[in-house]
DNA sequence: TTGAAAGCGGTACCAA
DNA sequence: TTGGTACCGCTTTCAA
């Protein structure tokens, strides 16, 4: 059944020569021949030799794998940016562990621990948690190391991500040039892309002179995960205030979905008397009930420079100084906030 | 920086004990004297200590770790099932590593290739290939393994998933009961699930005894990776049929969400005068442009038993009889094909 | 109940 | 250009 595996020995045998000229000979060293190696070469072909991973991590001290925690696997955004990654060190002969957190802190520090045990080459994070403690950790570990999505307060470590304070802008600003005049905010959790967002909501209103009215600004339940339902109760809520919103700025695309089935359920069209914007640009975003507009947030490239950062950090031979990649959101308009008629098609008075 | 990691030696030295002592005093190894295990306990909290991986891969030939190969990791779906491996040999510090196939066989390949190399303990897979060569090309490795969703032809080995014809059987019979009269098909690939759905379609049909029009079962284009895209395709195509459909069983929920941006482009009503149903139950086909009735593959399931199939083979000293797992698919009845008023409300004639 | 010795399959250092 | 030797940290076998 499992016959046993060929080993560099083998083949040492196999040629009269020593293991260690074999050894040299698979990772291209220049100090052997030509010769040798084209031997060499043919025979693991004909033998077909797989190093043995495990013999490789306890010599060099490297396990060529990295780890990856995220929130929640299933959200399309999280399962691109994991995409990201994976491909991007594929090539290097990294694999990728991954886990999520189920958006608890609590399961992310394990998660983490389990990863530091098997002594992943890299973490990469996208934490549910706010505190700095679970960074210190990690940073006290030594481990290359990268936040994405969510940055720390106070953290001093490599980070890719949006600038959410700009997503928050971009998307309100839109709603207002869409004709909203009464602009809600379904904001996220208590961590920085909800933080930011909020900010840059605040800041649009405030650069167009609309005043800021605190009860148009609602929280999902803190205690739910699922941002889909969540956002189904929040709005539930903003519809029962007065006046009723005419435009609502969504946390996320998830956040949005379920805003736009209370907005339904309510009999309310969309945009005509509701506008509705995300973020995240995910997969779905565009078949939805209405075409949902939102703020692209580059997931793939999101996964792509981090893993990049870490690969970077993991073949270098002094410690790198931390590095900040803020990328740049982009707005992507759908039928979800189309409230004027196109301007090249009936201009408005 | 890196501070050199506590290995057993240095706790054995510190007690003075032998080495093997503590290993075996760790592992609660019988034959270690209570006092002996607790004293090492102890120390080993106090300084951290973590086993080294790759040694003790090196020494037992485990890697403990499984590789997952899915078509499509931002599919709902397959995230799903992931999440749902994951957690199942977390809890016997398993880790779980990923790859996504997309869709193409020669990728899947490499990526098993990769895994293999890296001797992962067992494999699970969700084939994006109809043919035998890459499940003989694992099994002649003897490795622990497990299809999942899509089973292949011919292949002995152990599988988890639903029932595909049933559920092709289950949907179109719902769309009968729900009154449509010229109900069509979004078949899927020429893959276990798009064949077992079509047949189980027209088996249904036949049994009551509507007749089966062959220009009523559309494929989505196979060049194409994302289902939501070409399902709106094939509706397209659908739509300009004469008759049109009032019906449509859908490969997927992705699929479904395409052909549903296809009916209301074309100024229909759902389920009024198309009914549309899906499969999965994929997370959010519940908060679509219209809430997408589907039949539920119990995803979670499929992770969870999947993983035990495989982690029992692991743990076994001699092979195992590969195993079938078929669950049961569920029906899932929402908006998009509730066309009659419900009967509690208002029976129908 | 405890421990000594050998070995898992590689890589690095240094000598030939 | 090639190779001997030691060693990475842990486990298994068998003896004390």
């Amino acid at each position: 059944m499992n016959r046993p595996r060929v080993r560099l020995r083998d083949i040492a045998d196999d040629l009269g020569i020593a293991v260690i000229t074999v050894s040299k000979a698979i990772r291209n060293h220049p100090d052997i021949s030509k010769q040798t190696k084209a031997r060499v070469q043919e025979r693991i072909r004909q033998l077909n030799y797989q190093p043995n991973w495990a013999a490789r991590s306890l010599a060099t001290g490297k396990s060529f794998s990295i780890g990856v925690v995220v929130p929640d696997l299933v959200h399309p955004f999280f399962a691109e940016v994991v995409k990201g990654i994976s491909a991007e060190v594929r090539a290097e002969g990294y694999s990728v562990m991954v886990a999520s957190s189920e958006e608890d802190p609590a399961m992310e520090r394990q998660q983490i621990e389990f990863f530091l045990g098997r002594q992943v080459d890299a973490l990469i994070l996208a934490s549910a948690d706010p505190k700095i403690e679970t960074v210190d950790l990690i940073q006290s570990r030594g481990v290359p190391f990268a936040l994405i999505d969510r940055s720390v307060e106070g953290a001093t470590c490599n980070f890719v991500g949006v600038d959410d304070e700009r997503i928050g802008h971009m998307a309100t600003e839109h709603l207002i040039e869409a004709g909203c005049k009464r602009i809600a905010h379904i904001r996220g959790p208590e961590i920085s892309t909800g933080i930011g967002r909020v900010r840059g909501y605040m800041a649009a209103l405030a650069a167009h002179r609309i005043k800021v009215r605190p009860e148009y600004i609602v929280s999902r339940d803190s205690s739910d995960t699922r941002a889909d339902t969540s956002g189904y109760e929040a709005m539930k809520r903003l519809l029962t205030m007065r006046p009723v919103p005419d435009g609502v700025v969504c946390y996320n695309d998830p956040t949005a979905l379920g805003a736009i089935k209370a907005i339904f359920e309510a009999g309310l069209r969309i945009p005509q008397d509701l506008a509705v914007i995300g973020a995240g640009n995910d997969r779905y975003a565009g078949e939805l009930r209405v075409p949902l507009s939102t703020i692209d947030q580059q997931h793939q490239t999101i996964g792509q420079r981090s893993a990049r950062l870490v690969m970077r950090a993991i073949s270098s031979e002094e410690p790198l100084k931390p590095k900040t990649v803020l990328l740049v959101p982009q707005l992507i308009v759908r039928e979800s906030t189309m409230r004027k008629a196109r301007p090249s098609l009936q201009p408005t008075s």
